[in-house]
DNA sequence: CACCAGGACGGCG
DNA sequence: CGCCGTCATGGT
């Protein structure tokens, strides 16, 4: 019996790229660090991604296929040097920005950024990943992967023709009912995802917000991280603590005043600068439950 | 036991 | 607008 063995496959021109810090980032909640290497998935497929040298690898089941999703999801046509140049604008966005160089915004899929996002409300990053890996073993599709099985994430409609019920066993807690009742309007194909990527922000915000289970948070970070809306600038307990010590001498402030600083201090990639701090922050906390050593 | 986690939501002033 | 209590769950 012939089995297919994928290999390593190299792509050039990745540059200014650091894969660490664009994946577990805490932007996209499926991958995961085995040795040197990165597992999680691409337009809903599974895929290793590894760097080396300065130069990145990808290993897939279809090659030809991947190596473009990968480029585009890692968005490596965009000069990041151009990005943080404009950015880079006081020692605090500085000092994170030097450290964390080469940090992406991924270009995700919006269906399951959506998902991920409405379930990480109240909740932490690992649980979230919890959470959404329940949901793929047990919804998902499953797919072939280095002679074993892996599970996709579920369709919208996949969710849709459950019941509370169904899925009482991911533990998803009050967040279940906001995930099928989004679920169930994705699936009716009111959402057209390139329709809300041609849209300016204000626009494609004010429909996100429509959504249960969706407010401001979440609709900022479906936008910055999976419709190109790079102004986007999500506020959570981190961030919000982040911009009052560092620019507002621990002065308390509103979510609202929050994001309104951050997009005219930091202008049209004010979404970029969010990601460098907000990682910055959590990685350099004294205390770090979440990634010991 | 209290408190926290990449909040959302409704009620109220 | 801002503030407040509540929501389900697992970890410290």
């Amino acid at each position: 019996m012939i089995t297919l063995q994928a290999q390593w496959k190299c792509i050039k021109n990745a540059e200014d790229l650091n894969l660490e810090h664009s994946l577990l980032s805490g932007q996209a909640f499926r991958w995961k660090k085995e040795g040197n290497a990165f597992f999680g998935w691409i337009r809903n497929e599974p895929v290793a991604l590894r760097q080396e040298g300065g130069s990145l690898f990808f290993m897939a089941q279809e090659p030809d296929a991947a190596r473009g999703a990968v480029a585009e999801y890692l968005d490596l046509g965009t000069s990041l040097e151009l990005v943080l140049q404009e950015i880079d604008r006081d020692p605090p966005i500085h000092l994170a920005v030097q450290k964390l160089r080469g940090l992406r915004i991924l270009r995700q899929d919006p269906w399951e950024t959506l998902a991920g996002f409405l379930l990480s409300s109240n909740n932490n990053i690992p649980r979230v990943q919890k959470m959404v890996e329940s949901l793929c073993e047990r919804f998902g599709e499953a797919a072939e992967w280095e002679g074993g099985t892996v599970h996709r994430f579920p369709s919208a409609k996949a969710l849709a023709s459950l019941g509370e019920k169904d899925m009482a066993a991911c533990r998803l807690g009050y967040r279940a009912a906001p995930l099928l009742e989004s679920a169930r309007r994705v699936a009716r194909g009111v959402f057209d995802w390139e329709e809300l990527r041609q849209m300016d922000y204000a626009e494609a915000k004010k429909i996100l917000l429509d959504l249960p289970g969706v407010g401001e948070k979440v609709a900022d970070c479906i936008l910055l991280f999976s419709l190109d809306k790079l102004e986007a600038f999500p506020v959570d307990v981190w961030i919000k603590r982040v911009v009052e010590d560092f620019y507002f001498r621990g002065k308390r402030l509103t979510p609202k005043r929050v994001r309104r600083f951050a997009q005219e201090h930091f202008g049209r990639y004010a979404g970029v600068a969010q990601q460098y701090l907000f990682h910055y922050a959590r990685l350099f906390r004294s205390s770090n439950p979440e990634k010991p050593s």
